[in-house]
DNA sequence: TCAATGTGTACCAAAAAGGTATATATTAAA
DNA sequence: TTTAATATATACCTTTTTGGTACACATTGA
């Protein structure tokens, strides 16, 4: 039960951006992430296209994150990179929960699909902003998961 | 981020034997889960093996839970099977985040313990008497998670 | 025009997931 | 003491996911 390399990388990359805080190019983000360019690409054409940072082509190009920092969470940018967060097959398709038993009745789906959702919650508490600014210490963090 | 197959079988298997309450062979643990019975047994092996159900060998054998059912959570079986839960790398392994941080100084390393350590609590409140008790209601169970 | 940039597509190797197969050891009961 | 019913150990297999790399191409500012 963890997130992507992917998605990790994906995550300091918008730290990285939002700590800058104007146009960077992928080389300088790449080097910042300690990945390669090739990687970095990677990893930015799939958060542009999932809206989560905007792309200038061409010479003296680079990427900025879409939204203020303060509104970019966690979340969608773990989402953008490996999809939906279910901790449980049995949360997100559309499939008897193991076989044999309906959803409705399923005990186990309750319980999964409310820790799924708080664990969904506290995602959504971490921003870019939060992770990013001098201000925002460690036990104010900590202070924001419920 | 989501547990394994095998993982959410093994839950579905303690919750099988958390029903009956008396041991019960492969054949008919495997009939009830609806898998095969090869694969229950792969299931039930590490299940023994890590110290969550006891096996009876020989004619007459089969399995039951070590503990009793209001003992026994989601969190313990999830690793038996799984692993230990770590929804991002670098809270398990003794390596720097992400190459070029050093964890004390990180605050994604922070904000993922935290909300590392509230999935754990939430996991050890599902217990199998919980999930198998039919006066404990679904919003007795979502009542848990916090 | 050209150099610096991002895009698209394809590809690759290693690891993990999700099983299956089979020979072997154990044990209760007839 | 034999035998049938059981669990154990080990090995193997296929498919999917992960974690990248490579390279030709399109775009654009100076």
């Amino acid at each position: 039960m963890r997130i992507t390399q992917e998605a990790d990388y994906a995550i300091r990359i918008c730290i990285i951006l939002g700590s800058v805080g104007k146009k960077t190019g992928a080389p300088e983000i790449a080097a910042n992430a300690c990945i390669t360019q090739q990687f970095a690409f990677k990893i930015l054409r799939k958060l542009s296209s999932e809206g989560i940072v905007k792309s200038y082509k061409g010479a003296y190009g680079g990427y900025e994150l879409s939204k203020h920092k303060d509104e970019l969470t966690a979340l969608e940018i773990i989402e953008a990179i490996d999809g939906k967060t279910y901790i449980n097959k049995c949360l997100c398709c559309d499939e008897d929960c193991s076989r044999n038993r309906n959803k409705s009745e399923c005990k186990m789906h309750i319980a999964f699909g409310a820790i799924n959702k708080k664990l969904v919650d506290n995602l959504t508490k971490i921003t870019i902003g939060k992770l990013t600014d001098d201000c925002v210490s460690a036990s104010d963090i900590v202070g924001l998961i419920k």
